[in-house]
DNA sequence: CTTATAGGGTACGTGGCGTACCTTAAGCGG
DNA sequence: CCGCTTAAGGTACGCCACGTACCCTATAAG
C-alpha cells in the first residue's frame, strides 16, 4: 500500500541488493530473479534500466569497492612500487577481486562492456598513479627522466594482471612480486638512460 | 545396420564434431546437444567421456590448430622479437585465437581446468622460445647474459596477453607491439648489463 | 481530475546443461 | 556357437535462469 517506491530510490535499491548479491555468491551466482526479490521488486524494474544480466553486475560493482586506491611514498622506487603491487595483488585475491575477476570475463567478448568495465574499475587511475611514482623517483634522480613513461608505467601491473590470468583463483605469491619489481621493472627503468 | 561405432573411434568423432562447432559458433556457443548430432550420437557417449561442457571445449581445442610455432632468425634481437610477437598476435586475434580466449574465460575460475588449457595450448613451449632467442641473441653479443631470464623472456608476450584482456575482440594494433618492444623489451635487456 | 508513466505481479517461452532409463548392438569368454 | 557384460543409441525429463509479455495499480504531472 502507501509507499511505492519510483526513479532514483528504487534504482538504488536495485544496485543495492545485486551489490550483495555479488558480495554472497560472485557474479556467477548472481541472478535477475534473486535480485529483484531481494530489492523487493521484480524483473521489468531492472530490464527497464539495464539490458542484461552483465550491464547489470557492472553497474553494481562500483557499489562494492570504492576502492582507496594507494599513493605510497616510502622514500625509494623499489619500495613504492612492491608497495603498489602488494596492494593490488590484496585487491585483486580478495573476494571483491574475485567479483572482479568473473565481470571481466563475462565481459571478454563484448568490447561495449569492457570499456564500461575500464571506466568503473578506475584501471585509468592505477595507471596514472604509477606514472606519478616514476615522475617523482626522477624528480629525486633516482630514475632517468626517460623512465616516466606509459608503458614502463604500466609494465607491472600488466604482468600482475597477467599472471592472474594464467593462474586463476589463489593470489599471487609474493615471491613473484619481488621478481617482476626486481628482474624487470628496476632494470627497465635503468635501461632507459 | 551393422556399423556401430565405439572406443577410440567414436571418440574421435565426438571431438571432430566439437572442434568444428567450435570453429563455427567459438565456445559460447558450442552446446552439448548439437555436438552429440554433429557426431552422430547422443550425449550419453559424451558424458561418458568428459565431466562437463568446459572439459569437452578444452579437449576439443586441440584439434584445432597444432600450432607451428615460430622460431624467428632475422639476425636481430629487435626483429626476432617483433616477429615472435607479431605471430602471437595474429594467432590471439584470429578465429582460433577468439575460441582460445573464450575457453580461458570460461576456465577463469577454475584451477584444474586452467592447468589443462596450459598444457594444450602450448604456452610453456612459447616461453621457452623466447629464452632460446635472448640466448642466441647474448651469444652474437647483442645483449648481456643476465638478459636470459625466464621473466625478462616472459615479459612481451605477458604484456600482449594483458592488452588483449584489456581491450577485447580485435587484434592488438602493431604500434602496441613495437612499443613493446622498443620502450619495454629492448630498455629492459639493456638494463641488465 | 484525468492521463501518461512506471512499478508490481505473474506467467511463460526458450535454451541448454546434466541425468535417468530403457533398448540394442558389439565384443569376449567359455 | 552362445550367453553375458559393456558401451551406444534413443529419448525424455528436471531444473534453472534469462528475457519477454500482459495486465493491473499506484504515482506524479498537467
Amino acid at each position: 500500500m502507501g509507499t511505492r517506491r519510483r526513479g532514483e530510490e528504487l534504482e538504488r535499491a536495485i544496485l543495492h541488493a545485486a551489490a550483495d548479491e555479488l558480495r554472497e555468491s560472485g557474479y556467477a551466482g548472481l541472478t535477475m530473479d534473486r535480485v529483484a526479490a531481494r530489492a523487493g521488486t521484480n524483473k521489468n524494474a531492472i530490464y527497464r534500466r539495464w539490458p542484461h544480466r552483465a550491464a547489470l553486475g557492472i553497474a553494481a560493482y562500483r557499489h562494492l569497492s570504492d576502492a582507496a586506491l594507494p599513493d605510497p611514498d616510502t622514500g625509494s622506487l623499489r619500495g613504492d612500487a612492491l608497495e603498489m603491487l602488494r596492494k593490488a595483488n590484496e585487491t585483486w585475491s580478495s573476494p571483491h577481486g574475485a567479483v572482479l575477476r568473473g565481470l571481466l570475463a563475462a565481459a571478454a567478448d563484448d568490447p561495449e562492456l569492457l570499456t564500461l568495465m575500464r571506466e568503473r574499475s578506475g584501471a585509468d587511475t592505477m595507471d596514472r598513479a604509477w606514472l606519478g611514482m616514476l615522475e617523482r623517483a626522477a624528480a629525486r634522480g633516482e630514475a632517468p627522466a626517460a623512465a616516466a613513461h606509459h608503458r614502463v608505467a604500466t609494465t607491472p601491473i600488466m604482468l600482475l594482471r597477467a599472471e592472474y590470468a594464467m593462474r586463476g583463483i589463489p593470489s599471487v605469491p609474493d615471491e613473484v612480486l619481488v621478481e617482476i619489481v626486481d628482474e624487470v621493472f628496476l632494470p627497465l627503468v635503468r635501461g632507459r638512460g
